[in-house]
DNA sequence: ACCAATTTTGTTACAAGATAACATTGCCTC
DNA sequence: GAGGCAATGTTATCTTGTAACAAAATTGGT
């Protein structure tokens, strides 16, 4: 079974049934999950779950306030190594220039090229995928970090 | 009196020599300041030298390091607020994935896209432009972070 | 079922990075 | 030489992130 076809990539910014992007992807983590072997224990899970109903970057301290309400912990390290699974296993990323994490919606769409489009007006992130024009021979590239930040429509009208 | 061409982009993972890197780029800031009439102050203008003999990408604390031990201040705004101005003019950019900052070597001929290749072996960083391709319309980008993790040349071969 | 190996979690204690806020000094202009 | 603005000095605090080690849970082999 293939996964669907990418939708609307400026989506974050319109008003959309938010409940199918957490179900969806939330069931795509999973899947992910089984597949590869990796474990997606229950504060794993929640993080990602957090993260997606929060649909917006979080911060590390975010979800651990988050996760210390529910009691299910309340030291760094407990949030910070379920982000890392998470972002290790392509379910979230981290936003370098918020120093916070969202959830991958599409997280079985991805392995190339996430670019982030961040509206400095209302921090809304909308994730894309942009195809990294060629760099130079001679470096061998691992990871990529592409970020825009700027203003996005709604914004810009307001701005107006 | 334009600006000399962009010498070989990877160049900073080449031996070469330095000296006129920084004497090059001091005399561009000189330039640059002057023009627009920004302050380059004694604070601001060492701080570049180091970033620039430095040669890599330094943190803010490495910075302030190397000021307390010239006299120069010891609190860490000092080093913020250079900084700060140097990335404002372009003299100096921040790297996101590392939360340092390294010298522009050519800042009078930036102002579009900067891209950064990050070197996890050897730690050396070299700017090339990169121009990203077309994000979706409906977002007005303002700023972009464009930064590649891997292995350069030399490092990929000590690892063969 | 039991043991050993590995992974995950729990916890302490810090390290590292960054800024708000306010006082003071210097610089330019009129 | 007074008023305004830019830059510096300083205190204190806040945010972000990790090293290190102990304890518990899971997995896999037999």
């Amino acid at each position: 079974m293939a996964h669907e076809k990418n939708p609307d990539p400026l989506r974050e910014f319109h008003p959309h049934n938010h409940d199918h992007c957490v179900s969806d992807a939330m069931a795509a983590a999973e899947r992910i999950c089984a597949t590869s072997g990796a474990r997606l224990t229950p504060v794993r899970r929640r993080v990602l779950e957090i993260l997606l109903e929060g649909h917006r970057p979080m911060g590390a301290y975010d979800v651990l306030g988050r996760l210390d309400e529910e009691g299910l912990g309340d030291k760094p390290p407990v949030a910070y190594r379920a982000l890392g699974f998470l972002v290790d296993h392509g379910l979230a990323h981290r936003i370098e220039r918020l120093n916070a994490f969202i959830a991958c919606p599409h997280p079985e769409a991805e392995g190339h090229g996430a670019a982030f489009l961040i509206c400095r007006g209302c921090g809304t992130v909308a994730e894309i995928t942009a195809t990294l024009p060629d760099l130079p021979e001679g470096f061998r590239v691992e990871r990529t970090t592409v970020e825009a930040e700027g203003l996005c429509a709604a914004c810009t009208e307001k701005a107006a």
